[in-house]
DNA sequence: AATGAATGAGAGTTCATTCAT
DNA sequence: CATGAATGAACTCTCATTCAT
C-alpha cells in the first residue's frame, strides 16, 4: 500500500520512513550523493530496495521527505528561539546565532538536504529566494528604527545567507572545531555590520 | 590524438576542446549536473559523442579542462589588479570586488566549476581551506598593521569565501540585477565588519 | 541480490545462474568467444542483459562461473576415478583416460572455459604450471619405481597436458568420430612412450 | 593507394608493412589479443591509426599478413630440413624437432598467429585437419614400411600436433629454459611412441 | 604517402522502477 | 508488509573504419 492513500500511518510505517531517512543522509554524507543509490540506502537502513520503494513510491519521494523533515525540525527549533528576541539587534544576532547553532546540531541533515536540493528540478532559485525575503525584511526595519545603519538589506541579507550554508560542510570538514566559538564570531561580524554609521562618527572625535 | 600527448596542439584541436569546455558548461547551466551526459554535450558542440571522447580521453578529463580553463582564466584576472592595491583595507577591497567582477563576467563557467568540484570524487575540502589561507593571512597582516579591528580571521575569511562562491548562482538567477552595486555594497559590507572597534561606538555586540 | 552476499540461493537463483552459464558455454562454442556479448548471452538463456548482470554482478562473474562449475564437476569425476588406480602404469592410463573421458562429456564447458581462462588477464601461465606438477609426479614415482623407463619428467607431462588441452576442440569439431577409441589410443601411445627401455629386452632374445 | 591495387610494392610499403607486422606480434604477445587494437599497434610501430589502415585496409588484412608472414618464413625453414631426411624415423623424428626449432627462434610470431587464429571467424578446424594430413601420412608410410609399430596415425598425429602447438606459449613462458633439450626430449618420446614392439630392445634411438 | 578528425556501433555497467509472490 | 526478480533506459568508454587534407 503506497504511503500516499490510507489516512493514519502505522507506527511501523513512520519508523521505516524514519530509517530510512537516516540511512539517506548517511549514505549522501559519507559516500557522495552520486552514489547514493535506492539500493545503498536501503541496506543502510536494513532492508531492501524493493521495501524502500514501497515506503517511498519513488526515491524523489525519499528525497523530499528528508528534505521536509529538515524543515520541520528546523522550523520548530527556530521559532522557539526567535520569538525571544525583542530590538533588530537582537533579532539579528538570534537569527545567526541559532540557525548555526541548529546546523550544529544536525550537520549531515543539513548537508544531505543541501545536496538534494542543488541536485533538484525543481527550480531552487525561488527557495532561495523565499529564504532571503524575511531576513531582508528584518534588516528593513532595523534600518527603519534607526538600530541599523545604510547598506544594502538585499546584499547583506544575501551574505549571512550564504555564510548559514556554508557552515554545514565547515562543521562537517571539521568536527573537532569549537563551533560555538565560530557561532558567536559571525553573528559579532554581521552585527559590526549593520551598526549605524553615525555611532562611529562621535567616537572619533 | 589523445589529448595526453605530447606536441602543440592543432588549431581544430583547441577549436574543438574550446567548443566542448562551453557546451559542457552550457549544459551543466542550463539543464544540471546531472542531465550533462557525454552526449548532451557532445550534441550541444554540434559533434557526436564519439569526437567528444576522441578530443577528451574521458569525461572527467573534459571536467578537469573546464576547471582548468577557470583557474587559468581567473588567477590571471586577479593577478593583475591585486598588485595595484596597498594598505590591507585596500587589498582587501580589491579582493572582494575583483573576485565577484570576475564572476559577473563568467557566472556559468564558475557555476558549472563549482559543481563539477562539488560532485568530484577528490577532496575539494583541502581546496577550500588552500582558498581561505591566503584570506586569512591578509585579514591578519591587516590586523597586525592596526588597520582592522579584532576579530577571528578564519571566520571572517570563510564568511568572505561563502558570499564570493554564492556569487556565481546569484548572478546567474539575477542577470538583470545592477552586479556593480552588489559588488560594492558586499565590499563595503566587509569593510565595515573589520573596522577597528576604536573607530566605532563604544559597545559593538 | 548481488550474488557475494550470504545466504543460501533461491531455487530461481540456481536456475537462472545455470541457465546463464549454459547459455554463455553456448554462445562462446556456436559464435566464437569475442561474439559472447552478456547481451548475446542473457538473450540465450531466454532474458535480458539487465537480469544477467542482476544475477552476476559483472561479465567476469559469469564467467568465473562457468570455470568454477567446471572445475566442480571434474573434480568430483577425476577424484573417483584416480583412486582405484594402484601401480603408476595403471594411474597413468586412468589420468589420461579419465581426463579424455571427462571431456567427452562436456566437450563445450570444456573448450568454454579454455578460451575463458585464455583470454582472462590473471596469469595462467601459473595455472598451467600447477596443473603439471601432480603428473610430473606421478611419472617420476613409476621412474622410481622402475615402472617407467628414463625421460624427461616435465616434458612428456607437458606432452600428455597438451593432448588433453587439444582434446575438447577436436572431440568438438568431430562429434561423429568413435572418442573411446581415441582415447584408449592416446592412452596407449603414452605407456609405450614411458616403458622401460629394459622390458623389451626379452622379446629381442 | 590501398596495398592491394598496384602492382609491385614500394620499398617504403614494404618497410611499413613489416614494422606493422612486428608491432602487432609485439603488441599482442605482450599485452594480449584483447588489448592489440589498430591504435595500439600503430603506435608500436611508431605511426598513427590512419596511416596503419591505409598499408592494410582493415585490421583482419594486417592479422591476415601476420599470418601469411609466419607461413611463408615457416615453409621455408621446414623444406630445406626435412629434405634433408630418408627413413620414416628420421622424417618424423626431423618433423618434430624442426617445428620446435622453428618455434624457439620465432616464439611470439608463432603465438601471435595462434591466437589470431583462435579467434579468427574463419573455420580453422580446416586449417588444423590440414596440418594433420601430412603428418597422418608419415606415419602411415612409416608403418607400411614397417619401421613403426601398430598404433593409430591419426591419434598420434594429433598428439604430435599438440604438443608442437603448446610449445610457443611454454618457450615463451620460459625463456631461460633449455630448448633445445626439450626438443630431443620431445622427439625421443614419439619416437618411443611409434617403435614397433618387438623392436624395442636393442636401439631405441 | 600519411594522418588528424570524425563517427557509429556496440561493449559492460548502473539504476530507478515494476511486479508477482 | 516485504522483497527477490526482472527490465529497459541511460551512461561512460572502446574501437574499426571513413574521409578530407
Amino acid at each position: 500500500m503506497r504511503s500516499k492513500e490510507s489516512g493514519a500511518p502505522t507506527r511501523t510505517q513512520r519508523a521505516r520512513h524514519q530509517d530510512l531517512i537516516t540511512a539517506a543522509i548517511q549514505v549522501i554524507t559519507r559516500d557522495g550523493y552520486r552514489a547514493a543509490s535506492v539500493d545503498r540506502i536501503a541496506r543502510e537502513a536494513g532492508t531492501s530496495k524493493g521495501t524502500a520503494l514501497y515506503h517511498f513510491s519513488s526515491k524523489e519521494e525519499l528525497y523530499q521527505a528528508v528534505v521536509s523533515a529538515l524543515f520541520e525540525t528546523g522550523a520548530t527549533y527556530m521559532a522557539e528561539r526567535l520569538l525571544a528576541a525583542d530590538t533588530a539587534t537582537d533579532k539579528l544576532r538570534t537569527y545567526i546565532e541559532t540557525n548555526l547553532r541548529f546546523i550544529t546540531l544536525h550537520p549531515a541533515h543539513v548537508g544531505a538536504t543541501q545536496q538534494i536540493l542543488m541536485n533538484s528540478d525543481t527550480v531552487h532559485a525561488v527557495q532561495l529566494d523565499d529564504a532571503i525575503a524575511p531576513l531582508r525584511r528584518l534588516l528593513q526595519s532595523g534600518q527603519e528604527s534607526g538600530e541599523f545603519g545604510e547598506f544594502d538589506p538585499e546584499v547583506t541579507a544575501l551574505s549571512i545567507r550564504a555564510i548559514v550554508d556554508g557552515a554545514a560542510s565547515y562543521f562537517l570538514a571539521h568536527p573537532e572545531l569549537d563551533h560555538e566559538h565560530y557561532i558567536r564570531e559571525a553573528a559579532a561580524l554581521f552585527l559590526r555590520a549593520v551598526q549605524p554609521a553615525s555611532l562611529t562618527s562621535k567616537d572619533a572625535s
